[in-house]
DNA sequence: CATATAGTTCAAGACCGCGTGAACTGCACC
DNA sequence: GGTGCAGTTCACGCGGTCTTGAACTATATG
């Protein structure tokens, strides 16, 4: 646990409390860490990319590779890549220490916003490519013909549907990103506003 | 809470007019039936059930596990566990036809209220799960003691974002039900109509 | 330049969910 | 009873994803 030379405060008077039982995890770190994991992976993204963004956030500091590694036991390439694809999402940000070589990583804020954004691109190009389906379908079954047309009131009722639930869709993420934009304001202090100095 | 007779016309005229009858889909049948597939699995069911459904959806007759097992390419074993999931979620429904003694199964049409409700209870336990774990995470900080009051703030405010996406989710399921309840009611004609009929 | 440490890449393997296919049950009809 | 077919159950294996660990690159230091 070498010395943060980062602006907090004494960091190593808080981790002695931790039972270094599985890792150097307080107990209620760790709990918040494996729910922010358990959300992320909800969200369709790995488990890990969501615990080592908890880490971060919860920590408030920049941390190394290698404490992150220590911290959630994870393997060193493991690391490097979870990092790799949170930076390249903008949740976390690669910052140097005044006098020291090693990276530092720390938690961006805006985590909800880039889960919305990435959850919105994939479910629309879903949506959407069901719905070409949809019509190619249609459009097959016409020039087959012999089709009966129940069947091509079917398929066109499943389009309507899919339309449909694409609203509903995109009322949910706008919903959610309003919503949650509120909260995030409340997100702009903290340790998180140091990284400006940077 | 079996089967019912099923009293609709004779299944084997439509049969005749139904494409390739030796067991092939259709081009346009197979586009249709792999869309559902992806939808279904989109929202975290097995893509296998999705395709029964479509194809049970589209044919609007009863058919027997032996045709849904050529049709989609399915084991025996496999058709037999699907159309026992979708019996039990009530989206299919067994039915005898008078004087054969084969089942058959029938597409309901509520398969989208299915998934909305099952998606629903998942994803509300899953948030409450959440939120009983963030304020657990909370309370063992602050019994802790020497934990920055810095990091309770960060506990409760992810506390507080897992309620607002709470919040957002009922709203999309609450919209998505009633969206495509509209939509359902014009579900309720055609060859499926005649289930009304038993 | 030699050495050490931070960071990246990727093949190998652990892991997990799904569908298969064979064994089994149940039922109808001969 | 026995034969045959519909339907169920479940151990196994295939195919996919995620993680590991080792080889490799890059960079700082004496």
């Amino acid at each position: 646990m070498k010395g943060y030379l980062w602006t907090g405060g004494d960091p190593g008077s808080q981790r002695t409390l931790a039972p270094p039982e599985n890792g150097r995890l307080a107990p209620w770190e760790a709990i918040a860490v494996e729910a922010v994991g358990n959300v992320i992976e909800f969200w369709g993204f790995k488990r890990n990319q969501g615990r080592v963004w908890g880490l971060l956030y919860l920590r408030g500091e920049p941390l190394t590779a290698g404490e992150i590694e220590r911290e959630l036991e994870l393997s060193k390439g493991g690391v490097s890549m979870l990092l790799r694809d949170l930076e390249h999402w903008g949740v976390v940000q690669r910052v140097r220490v005044p006098q020291d070589t090693v990276w530092r990583y720390a938690a961006e804020t805006d985590l909800v916003r880039m889960v919305t954004h990435v959850v919105e691109e994939r479910e629309a190009a879903f949506v959407t490519r069901i719905r070409a389906d949809l019509s190619e379908a249609r459009r097959l079954a016409e020039l087959a013909g012999g089709v009966q047309p129940e069947q091509l009131r079917k398929l066109e009722r499943m389009a309507v549907l899919a339309e449909h639930v694409e609203r509903a869709l995109r009322l949910f993420i706008k919903t959610s990103r309003l919503d949650v934009g509120g909260v995030l304001g409340a997100f702009r202090d903290g340790a998180l506003a140091r990284k400006g100095e940077r």
